[in-house]
DNA sequence: CTTTTGGTTCGGTAAATACCGAACCAATCG
DNA sequence: CGATTGGTTCGGTATTTACCGAACCAAAAG
């Protein structure tokens, strides 16, 4: 194993990871790879330079996927004295601020179903429809109240989860 | 609240749905709508040219997203004896494919993680660098080793609300 | 105070995605 | 059998998204 081979072994797990991140985290192709290079490095930051020429992508274009993923708090940067290149590296609340977009999501799915829910449940009074006469119906509307139980279980473990890695 | 009442808050429910989803799950607009109008009816099914109506779109633009949205698994149909129509309702498994996929998705990202380390203990033995004499670097390596316990405590916590799931 | 460096902004193009209409097929009906 | 119903397929267009180049700005260096 030389340097040569670290380097395709490095350019191969840029591209994995640029496509899983792509889906994963809706990010742009060129915003992906420019998050799974940064993973990569073991420097104190990747410079300006350094990322358009690994990722041989216009300025324009890595300013403003750099923009893009600071502002989702994905990466930050930090400077040297003395030197006005920026050092851009993860953002260290990177993996927090996933996981509250997470619970938010989760919230927002729970709230939905409970809005399916009180709907449905007007649509049978409106229509003076007695669940317990309807067993098909009976089992959709606890289905979603099953479902409702879930977003909640889901949004507890994320908070635990979330719990235990503050604690670290 | 009266029939028209109830028909204007499905069709707001459906747009935020739709527009949540289309984040959520990753689908095209109508797609999203289709799925969104499933899941607020309370009959066995609804049929082609009901979607069609109320969503408004094209004839092809509802087969090709309902095609779309049969084979990710979040909607089927069944039909009724003497009746050609396709009655088109929410899969009753789509929060098991759901949530299986969200666990393929966990276990890649810890691949992808694992990988990672292994790369960056590859660039430090080959630079024959001791971790032990840099602490910033002890951080980095330390704090993906912790990523990747947490997307096991990710992966079974979600294999935990799968069975639960599975118990009802 | 000109030049260079490091980065941003903006207008435009290329490519991907979502949707549509028309022609089509297969099953049923008259 | 031809007509109708229920749905599919395919070619094309509109919209959105991703990216680029060129002009630009601000800080520092010469």
């Amino acid at each position: 194993m030389n340097s040569d081979d670290l380097e395709k072994e490095k350019r191969l797990l840029i591209e994995k990871m640029g496509v899983f991140f792509e889906n994963w985290d809706t990010l742009s192709p060129l915003s992906s790879r420019v998050f799974a290079l940064l993973a990569l490095s073991l420097e104190d930051g990747v410079t300006f330079e350094e990322i358009k020429e690994t990722l041989g992508a216009s300025k324009s274009s890595i300013c403003t996927n750099l923009q893009l993923l600071q502002s989702k708090g994905r990466i930050d940067y930090c400077t040297k004295p003395g030197d006005r290149k920026r050092y851009f590296k993860i953002d260290d609340q990177q993996i927090m601020t996933r996981l509250d977009e997470k619970i938010e999501d989760w919230k927002q799915e729970k709230i939905l179903h409970e809005k399916v829910l009180s709907y449905k449940e007007k649509v049978l009074a409106l229509n003076k429809i007695n669940i317990e006469d309807n067993s098909n119906l009976k089992i959709k509307i606890s289905y979603n109240k099953h479902y409702i139980e879930f977003t909640e279980a889901m949004i507890e473990d994320l908070k635990k989860l979330k719990q235990n890695l503050l604690d670290i």
